[in-house]
RNA sequence: GCGCGGGUAGCUUAGUCGGUUGGAGCACCCGGCUGAUAACCGGGAGGUCGCAGGUUCGAGUCCUGCCUCGCGCACCA
């Protein structure tokens, strides 16, 4: 083992900087996992981020605990590999794309060229691989990024085809129609995430229409809040249970605003709740109608020209949805099939004409009315009223006073096109689905066996998507992506080609049967528009077309635990190895994302779940508490902390500011306080030891073995915290607690290492002699310092691998785990190995409960003497003559210490508890209550406010102590005590409450008492002059001091004085003038100067 | 609207099974201590534990309703 080198000062860019061309150098990362070969493997799967988007601070959070884990789970001996991986296909790279090379439509990408337009995408998903890389390495994720999987990689795609066919083979997959927000701007449908991008909220005309009855006088009242859908109208919908009136209009209101209306004499019919809300005549009910009683009416199309009926039997008559509710509207819902999803499902199932009024462009198409045809439908709003409230309606066969019956301002939020700012459309699209409703039971059974942290997004969350889960519409109507791997026949023929091999042998096939074909090399681009030039041949002979979409880049990362591989062309074993994976974790905003699209794939082409743990990681907010994005610019940069506190500062502060799932307020100045409070704190406690060690020659080998049993007890206190700390750490690893963990051990190294022992320790080192104490003392900080890096290393791993290789010789990160290394064990598994095996791998110093009680006790009165004094005015430097420590264990073993900490000549235990006590009793409720019931509080007051406590509790102890009623045990009142008066004095609680103990200090003054306190402050003063003159430790002065009105110094004290201070020669006037030069200062009345020259 | 998670000092947060006196840290003020670091120690000020009810001898904690923030779903006529 080498002896460590000086630490040096603390430059944490500089350390981390250095540290990474050393990784880098060395292959550390590799050399970590190699490390562990043989092991257990732990799998960990990376979710793909694109790289078309710069890298922000919460993508350092999530890799944060992504490598955290990793790491851990490498140091506890298991073999973790960490591919990385890229996200490539979709619409935000298309749009990236259209913005740059201005083409808004899909007329102008295919105008541009297909091919062009793919090749841009291809490039501009790497536009920011060099920041994203830059960023991962800088924090120190330890991932491959030189062998990823990449989703656009044929090897990819094709493995996705696998998969897709593995569905088509199963009836999964199949063709339908879906009502999806479409953007007539762009020609594109939008995801539900895309949609929620651009709700706005936005007024518009609401109106309520009269559709007249076949047969019958009466009309039949519909609310809608888009009038664009009306011409589309061909189906009434009611609640079967839902109670209708028919009413007939029997006055004028007294008020109208807007266009519409009713004569008196109309017939109108409507839900009974409504009634009060919708109509504004005075009418009288002329019958109550069941909902049901009214399906099946037939009633006059409202553009009778619009929609042709074909051989629709149910076309414009009242049908039955049990969906329908009196919340709002009239209780009647028009239904439009093409333009609403509950439109469009009634209108399937009731078997209603499927005929689009309204174009791909967003225009009514020819044939809906003369005034509309060709118009965008946002605009004819005003229009389509005027045409309602005409005489007869635009089909003149309504009423006599049109159909409209009222419009109402209707204010909304409304989906917009978060590029274009335009409304969007609900509209009926070709698309194909996977049918996730066909293993519903599954998804929700292997959803059962993942552990998710935390666990509320599994069950609540996460299931209750699962439990409501839809077919997943994956095809998209775009061009850079996955296509969709099915060719089709007019006739509905189908095929689904599931490798490159299949697509040649298929492509031959239709050659040999007389179609032209392009090429189909075995690097074919499994890409649009190459794949598209391919006409295979049905087994009828038909030619067939591949289907012209792509999929849903969802589906793309849903199957990176095969695709990764290139499974199943390449990569089995490896595949076989690692599925399904141990470990995920990415944002919450993933549960319907890839959480999901990992389930679904896995659930439906292996009957597996994907993963066994999933992590779900809380937003990122600023430190106002406001999601960060590019439009409120608050958003942080990490190489503002990177450049600044470093990376482990940044990434402890992440893991400690609160749970990884809650939501995290990143607050800059809360990383800067890590940095001091965490981080430089170790450093130092480090440096103290490593200066020394160097200065000593220290070797933690070659020194004599020392058992922690023959050290002292501050060492072996350390030592036991250090245990007790490690297994609270370790465990909060395995419950997902990281940020208790790592508070705890924040708090270990700071107030413990630091503040105590490292603060009581410093003069073991001063010793120039080799003593036994002080190698105790440098065994201690070695092994408290190794296990505290080794602990620290998962969650900031740079300055932890500097301080362990000066004091090991060996990185940090090939380290064992101190609380054991079950990966490493025989026929160990990720999730399980031998406990107890495991524990015998672990590397702790042993645990004194007793002893950790008691120097709480300890650090608890030398903080009460500190305390004692401010009370009673005493400066800590003028030296109390005797201290008295009263009751309480035994603390005799550190009487000397709290001598020196309490500045008090002689500490004493004392037994006579009356000399400065007096005894005071409390109520203890949780005994008291239970018998006490009402009285409780009567009796505790009477506990309380006893006159003669002592003689109460001898009759408790007696059992003769009886109140309200009720017999006082032991248990119910708790024994305390307090300081007589007249003594500076305080008393405080044992940690386990068991008992009191007090702290007595002797506040006369002496002579020699005043004498040695002036001596301390003097000494103070010089060595403060001694730091502002910059003077090297072992430099010697030479010293002068004046002293007016102050006690007498004593020889002893002056020696005192000049040792402390390294004077070479000391001179003491109590009489004369000090130089101006000297430094002055006022101690109890006394003034004193001092004067310090280097000698 | 539905679901999930929050709301505790100016800010960040802990708070166990309900136990009567709600702890820390940062910032602020006063004092102390220091050849110990951006540190440390003591004290002070700062709280309607989101609001209102309820259960209970006793509620930050349990129940109900409401307000509010975040997220997800739905926004459908």
């Amino acid at each position: 083992m080498p002896r460590p080198s000086p630490a040096g000062d603390l430059d944490p860019v500089a350390l981390e900087g250095d540290l990474l061309k050393r990784w880098s150098e060395e292959g550390a990362f590799e050399a970590s996992i190699e490390a562990r070969r043989g092991g257990a493997p732990f799998i960990f799967l990376e979710g793909p981020p694109t790289a078309n988007g710069k890298p922000g601070i919460h993508h350092v959070v999530a890799r944060t605990y992504k490598d955290l884990v990793c790491r851990w789970k490498t140091m506890q001996g298991f073999v973790v590999e960490r591919k990385g991986g890229w996200d490539t296909h979709g619409l935000p790279v298309e749009i990236e794309v259209q913005k740059r090379l201005d083409l808004m439509s899909n007329e102008q990408i295919e105008a541009f060229g297909m091919q062009a337009f793919n090749d841009a995408c291809r490039e501009s998903v790497w536009t920011y691989e060099q920041a994203w890389r830059e960023m991962t390495e800088r924090m120190a994720y330890w991932v491959d990024l030189d062998d990823p999987y990449v989703t656009l990689d044929n090897t990819y795609v094709e493995s996705t085809w696998w998969a897709m066919k593995r569905m088509f083979d199963q009836g999964l997959l199949y063709r339908g129609h879906k009502v999806l927000p479409y953007c007539p701007q762009t020609g594109t449908s939008y995801s539900s995430h895309e949609v929620a991008l651009g709700y706005k909220e936005v007024e518009e005309p609401s109106v309520y229409v009269k559709f007249r009855l076949v047969d019958d006088e009466a009309s039949v009242l519909a609310w809608t809040t888009t009038p664009w859908t009306l011409p589309g109208n061909v189906g009434l919908a009611v609640g079967p249970e839902v109670t209708y009136v028919r009413v007939r209009v029997t006055a004028d209101p007294e008020a109208w605003e807007g266009a519409g209306g009713a004569t008196v004499g109309e017939e109108l019919i409507l839900a009974e709740d409504l009634m009060g809300e919708v109509l504004r005549h005075h009418v009288e009910v002329v019958e109550r109608i069941q909902g049901a009683d009214l399906v099946g009416r037939a009633y006059h199309p409202l553009f009778p020209e619009a929609v042709p009926r074909g051989d629709s039997t149910t076309a414009w008559t009242v049908l039955s949805a049990d969906w329908v509710t009196t919340t709002d509207g009239t209780g009647v819902v028009h239904t439009a099939v093409m333009y609403g999803e509950d439109d469009y499902h009634l209108g399937m199932e009731a078997g209603l004409p499927a005929h689009h009024t309204v174009g791909m462009d967003g225009a009514f198409v020819e044939g809906v009315h003369p005034e509309l045809d060709g118009r965008y439908v946002k605009s004819c709003d005003q229009d389509i009223i005027r045409l309602l409230s005409s005489e007869g309606g635009p089909g003149n066969n309504g009423a006599a006073s049109g159909v409209l019956y009222r419009e109402k301002a209707y204010l909304h939020d409304y989906p917009h096109c978060w590029r274009t700012d335009h409304p969007l459309l609900y509209y009926a699209m070709d698309s194909w689905f996977v049918r996730m409703t066909a293993v519903k039971d599954r998804l929700l059974a292997f959803n059962d066996q993942v552990e998710w942290a935390p666990d509320w997004v599994g069950e609540g969350r996460f299931g209750e998507w699962l439990r409501n889960v839809k077919d997943w519409a994956i095809s998209r109507e775009r061009y850079w992506g996955t296509p969709l791997p099915v060719w089709r026949s007019e006739t509905g023929e189908m095929l689904c080609v599931g490798s490159i091999a299949e697509l040649q042998a298929e492509v031959e096939k239709a050659n040999a049967a007389g179609f032209e074909n392009p090429a189909c090399p075995d690097d074919v681009d499994l890409h649009r528009p190459v794949v598209d030039a391919y006409t295979l041949v049905s087994p009828t002979g038909l030619p067939m077309q591949r289907e012209p979409f792509v999929m849903d880049c969802w589906f793309d990362s849903g199957c990176a635990p095969f695709a990764q591989w290139h499974h199943p062309f390449d990569g089995g074993e490896r595949f076989d190895a690692s599925f399904p994976v141990d470990y995920i974790c990415e944002g919450v905003d993933q549960t319907r994302g890839w959480f999901y699209t990992l389930l679904a794939v896995s659930t439906t082409v292996f009957d597996s779940p994907a993963y066994k743990r999933c992590l779900s990681l809380g937003l990122i907010l600023d430190a106002e508490g406001k999601k960060m994005s590019k439009s409120r610019g608050n958003i942080v940069d990490p190489w503002d902390h990177f450049n600044r506190e470093g990376a482990d500062a940044t990434r402890w502060y992440m893991v400690t500011a609160g749970a990884p799932w809650n939501p995290l307020k990143f607050d800059s100045n809360g990383v800067r306080e890590t940095y001091a409070k965490m981080f430089l704190t170790l450093w130092n406690v480090y440096k103290f030891h490593a200066d020394y060690a160097a200065l000593d020659g220290y070797d933690a080998e070659a020194s004599e073995p020392m058992g922690v049993a023959d050290r002292p007890a501050l060492d072996r206190w350390v030592l036991s915290r250090l245990n007790t700390v490690a297994q609270a750490y370790h465990e909060g690893f395995v419950t997902w607690d990281y940020h208790k963990a790592c508070r705890e051990l924040e708090d270990f190294v700071v107030n413990d290492l630091s503040n105590w022992y490292v603060r009581r320790s410093r003069r073991r080192l001063w010793d120039g002699a080799q003593t036994a104490d002080k190698l105790a003392c440098q065994h201690t900080l070695h092994e408290v310092l190794t296990t505290v890096c080794r602990l620290v290393a998962p969650v900031a791993p740079f300055m932890v691998d500097v301080i362990h290789r000066n004091l090991t010789g060996e990185p940090v990160h090939q380290a064992a785990w101190p609380l054991g290394v079950p990966g490493a064990l025989e026929g160990a598994t990720a999730d399980a190995w031998d406990a107890d095996a495991e524990a015998a791998t672990a590397n702790l110093p042993p645990q004194d409960a007793s002893l950790e009680a008691t120097m709480a006790l300890v650090r608890e009165l030398a903080e009460t003497g500190r305390r004692i004094r401010v009370d009673a005015n005493r400066r800590q430097r003028l030296p109390c003559r005797e201290g008295w420590i009263v009751a309480g264990p035994n603390l005799s073993e550190f009487h000397d210490l709290l001598e020196e900490e309490l500045n008090v000549e002689a500490i004493q235990a004392e037994a006579d508890l009356d000399r400065f006590q007096r005894l005071v009793l409390a109520p203890n409720f949780r005994a008291l209550a239970p018998k006490a019931r009402q009285a409780v509080n009567d009796i505790a007051n009477a506990i309380k406010n006893a006159e003669d406590p002592e003689a109460m509790l001898a009759e408790i102890n007696a059992g003769s102590c009886t109140i309200e009623g009720v017999a006082i045990t032991p248990e119910d009142v708790e024994v305390r005590r307090t300081e007589r008066e007249g003594f500076a004095a305080m008393t405080l609680n044992t940690q386990d409450g068991e008992a009191q103990v007090s702290l007595v200090l002797d506040m006369a003054e002496t002579p020699a008492l005043l004498s040695r306190g002036l001596a301390r402050d003097i000494t103070r003063r010089v060595q403060a002059r001694r730091k502002a003159l910059d003077l090297a430790i072992e430099a010697t002065i030479s010293l002068q001091v004046w002293t007016i009105n102050a006690p007498d110094l004593a020889a002893e004290d002056r020696q005192y004085i000049a040792s402390e201070t390294r004077a070479a020669e000391a001179v003491f006037h109590d009489e004369g003038d000090a130089p101006a030069e000297a430094e002055g200062f006022e101690v109890d009345g006394a003034t004193v100067h001092v004067l310090v020259v280097e000698a």
